[in-house]
DNA sequence: TATCCGAATTTGATCGTTCAAGACCTAGAG
DNA sequence: CTCTAGGTCTTGAACGATCAAATTCGGATA
């Protein structure tokens, strides 16, 4: 089997490589009659076009770039690689391709653009779990690299475009739910206050339920939140608790058994786990999310980019199933 | 901020392009102090070499494809992911990058390589979820393209490299820490008879117990384990149960408790679920799986070739916790 | 009829790297 | 003193595409 590029396509359709390359790139300049031949020369010879040669002349690589995270805590891991499989999707469908990297810590991660824009000419970067103080964004901002967050910048001046899932109104439509089921005494279990998701999750439950809660905090993960949760259900035992992940709704659920407790649980990612368990959860549209993701790079990418950075903001559903 | 090619460094160097080409793929032929001067310049530079033109080059691009599945069931889907994981670190220290892509079914995802293989100049691929009669890797190895398979090649001829885990030596695993528990009457509840992995798990549990033992059989996923494992509980009730995977075990597990019967349960992928639940698992080595694959795609790649492929077997290890 | 115009197509140069071949220099052999 | 060999370095071409400028050609205009 030959190699086929670009010339061989002229030769065979009797034209020149640039009127290839103009049927390829700008159709519209071409006439009807010609157009057609290529065509057919292209998918007679099965032509595909040489994404290095284009990228020597053009410095664009169709590339974008994705951080692959060590799976955490597992369970909620899950959520990033839902999200990657949307991402890759709705990449493939705009002729962009995803390559992964893996990096320990944000320094290292900067040093990997550095070199990822070097080396593979990098189109853009689609980053995840965005943090307060993050030096990601603003590396990437001083040096034109465009790149969508997928979470907002807590805290940094909003100075590009991010699609984020409304954890406020997925604690907020929780809460309501338990408040429907005629639950008064609603918990909440969290992780400490600072960072962004939390508080914004914990801010939902805040101002669907009103003044009132008790309120549990512990880091992430099924034996932190037992023990915040028996503690909340000895003190001043709400009926219902609202969790911020479904690791702490596993503890809570612990919990409640092992005091012997009727107490309504829900979770926050809608994981695995919630499903195999029955669960109820607040599920994030992760692959919305990422169709949208790749809405804003085609903005940024092919040209007529907006002059000011666009937000997305997604509400997140409740999948209601034993728990509550 | 220049653009720093080959060329920017041998100016700086006082050596010509070729100089420094040498200097960074055959440094041996470089004198000792112009080699210490060319670095010198690189790092002062930073310079890296551009993919793209290499690439043109030598046809070679440092990118291996791996296949993203749209996670299924959700529990096992992790495990995928957790390959992944390992397999975008191994490749990241061996100098190459993990491109992914989706594809639905076997004949998509030929056409893929197809486009990848043109239009990237893909180095290799990895294969997971290997199958009776699977076309892609005949495909694959009609056009010499480099790759690998997690997974054995079940059924056909063993013409390429693969990694795999020894999933007998699992459930054998399985069967004999409940043997040594005490237990006698042991069940299987898997998945129906074809499928490679899931009589590789059957054969295990058979082999270590010996002639007896109730068997289920389902399609994976909780609902449909819980139905099997009912059936089971109620005719010829073993007091345990090696299960072909953790949605399996889940099922059982639920079945055993609506029926108030006591009955020891084993999973198999060691899955966030069953770490959450505290459900007795077998775990699948996958980051050193990853590993293995990429060191078998070194060698193909990196010249010295084998004459015959190499086949890795990794035994799986017993976590075990409360249900067993 | 000569000139100009615009649409359609072609030609030559270029992106950054590596390959293949040639040039230079020093040292040892004849 | 010439010749050869080997180590070191340089030069020109090539990979396959696109950009920019040049060319062709039929038809409208003066």
């Amino acid at each position: 089997m030959e190699k086929v590029t670009i010339a061989t396509v002229a030769q065979r359709a009797g034209v020149s490589r640039q009127t290839v390359s103009n049927v390829i790139n700008t159709p519209d300049v071409v006439r009807e009659e010609t157009r057609e031949r290529v065509r057919e020369a292209i998918s007679a010879l099965g032509y595909r076009v040489n994404q290095a040669a284009r990228q020597m002349r053009t410095g664009r690589s169709r590339l974008i770039a994705v951080r692959i995270e060590p799976a955490r805590d597992g369970i909620n891991g899950s959520v990033l690689d839902r999200f990657l499989h949307g991402l890759t999707d709705a990449a493939g469908l705009a002729g962009y391709r995803v390559m992964l990297y893996t990096a320990d810590g944000d320094d290292a991660e900067i040093a990997t653009y550095d070199e990822l824009l070097n080396a593979y000419d990098l189109d853009a970067f689609v980053l995840t779990s965005t943090h307060h103080g993050d030096p990601r964004t603003s590396w990437l901002a001083a040096r034109d690299v465009p790149f969508v967050t997928f979470g907002r910048p807590w805290g940094a001046p909003e100075t590009h475009s991010w699609v984020d899932i409304d954890n406020a109104a997925g604690t907020a439509a929780a809460t309501e739910h338990l408040l429907a089921a005629g639950h008064q005494r609603i918990g909440f279990l969290g992780w400490p206050a600072g960072s962004g998701v939390g508080d914004a999750r914990r801010e939902g439950w805040h101002r669907a339920l009103g003044p009132w809660g008790p309120v549990g905090e512990a880091t992430d993960g099924v034996e932190s939140g037992a023990v915040a949760a028996r503690k909340m259900l000895q003190n001043d035992p709400p009926t219902a608790i609202v969790c911020a992940s479904d690791s702490l709704a596993l503890g809570a659920l612990q919990a409640a058994r092992e005091l012997g407790r009727e107490c309504a649980v829900i979770g926050f990612d809608d994981t695995a786990v919630a499903r195999a368990i029955g669960l109820t959860s607040v599920s994030q549209p992760l692959a919305e999310a990422a169709g949208r993701c790749m809405d804003l790079l085609r903005e940024l990418l092919d040209g007529h980019a907006p002059s000011h950075p666009t937000n997305v903001l997604l509400p997140p559903s409740l999948v209601v199933r034993q728990t509550a």
